[in-house]
DNA sequence: GTCTATATTTGGATAGAC
DNA sequence: GTCTATCCAAATATAGAC
């Protein structure tokens, strides 16, 4: 296989010019905030004027869109590499770690993909899909580890959720709450061995 | 006791205003977000034009900044109405219970009080300091329960907000995360039974 | 204290020349 | 595809008359 004879390199130049725009907006939105990315500086910082960008976007939505679809990728991805032994409480303390990691090492991203802050924003279908995939996953992993009761799982996001949270609004950058993951996991999978799958009402 | 025998008609006058506007302020953000408050809509909504406000706030900011007080004075007493009994599980319940009711109740209010999600603004210290005494009432009451390690204390915070921000962008309106509560509660209080007070470390 | 009028800024988006 | 020029809308804030 040598690639198609024809490429059409005015596709890949463009593809590329989008790509440059998305990470120059990443830039902005990690240090000016989600809501502060503004075409007109965005323009700038890829050298181009504000109404340039529409040849590449048609909108500032799209541009969020586009990027929340990357950010769902990369959730993907992650969580396909975490290992799993097959031992509840290591892989829960593994797949922990991984969230919270990918959540705070850039908590845009995370504003972007798990929290409803951008006033009129909301991803595609098509973009949204790669989220619910991204879920599925995590869903089936745990699965696989015997936490099957959906209050579990719920359970288990708000730990996530909570830890970064915490983390991201009071210690930025710092580790006060990330550094809890592997009590969290403890704590979590003694209460699953306490309680075993189909939740029983009235237990006390 | 007969009270002042010269009021201040107009000081309360000016207060009993600048109450009706925070009033229809709190609507607003309620309905439109807390990012969607817009002086000019402030003012209709109390038979003013935008200009008026300026007599009675400084600023936008001024206003959050009284919103953010009155949030705080609930919060703190809200928390002083908690019942304790000295049984640490029944405490915790009715603890988590109350902050998540207090949350939900209000997101809007919420992502005021707590979360960081308002482009320029930060409460003043004076403001600010009516929070810190809310967070400081609720340590108080977990060591009476005997929850005195930082850590055991930002691992429940984290508990709460988790529950609370989950049930807020997954489920609003709903009780999908709320009615975890008593779960929660009961995990964190087995936990905190299987780890006495000063934290081991190479616990395995 | 409230109004009208206006300044100022900011940002998204479009038209049309090149 | 990129630019200049412009439009339009929203929003905070100020000046000054009444």
């Amino acid at each position: 296989m040598l690639g198609n004879p024809i490429r059409d390199r005015r596709a890949e130049r463009r593809e590329a010019t989008r790509a440059e725009i998305l990470d120059a907006a990443w830039e902005m939105v990690r240090s000016e905030g989600l809501a502060g990315l503004a075409l007109r500086d965005l323009a700038r910082k890829v050298g181009m004027q504000a109404p340039s960008l529409y040849s590449y976007f048609d909108s500032k939505h799209a541009i969020y869109d586009a990027m929340f679809a990357q950010g769902a990728r990369a959730y993907l991805e992650r969580e396909s590499l975490i290992p799993t032994t097959g031992d509840a409480l290591t892989d829960l303390r593994a797949g922990l770690r991984s969230f919270i990691g990918f959540c705070t090492e850039d908590p845009a991203r995370y504003q972007l993909l798990f929290q409803r802050t951008i006033p009129g924003f909301e991803p595609t279908p098509e973009t949204f899909a790669i989220a619910v995939a991204g879920l599925e996953r995590l869903k089936d992993r745990l699965a696989g580890i015997g936490v099957t009761d959906p209050r579990s799982v719920d359970l288990l996001t708000a730990i996530g959720t909570g830890i970064t949270d915490q983390q991201i609004s009071n210690d930025p950058g710092g580790g006060r709450w990330s550094r809890l993951v592997d009590d969290a996991a403890e704590m979590f999978c003694n209460h699953m061995n306490a309680t075993p799958n189909p939740p029983r009402r009235n237990r006390k």
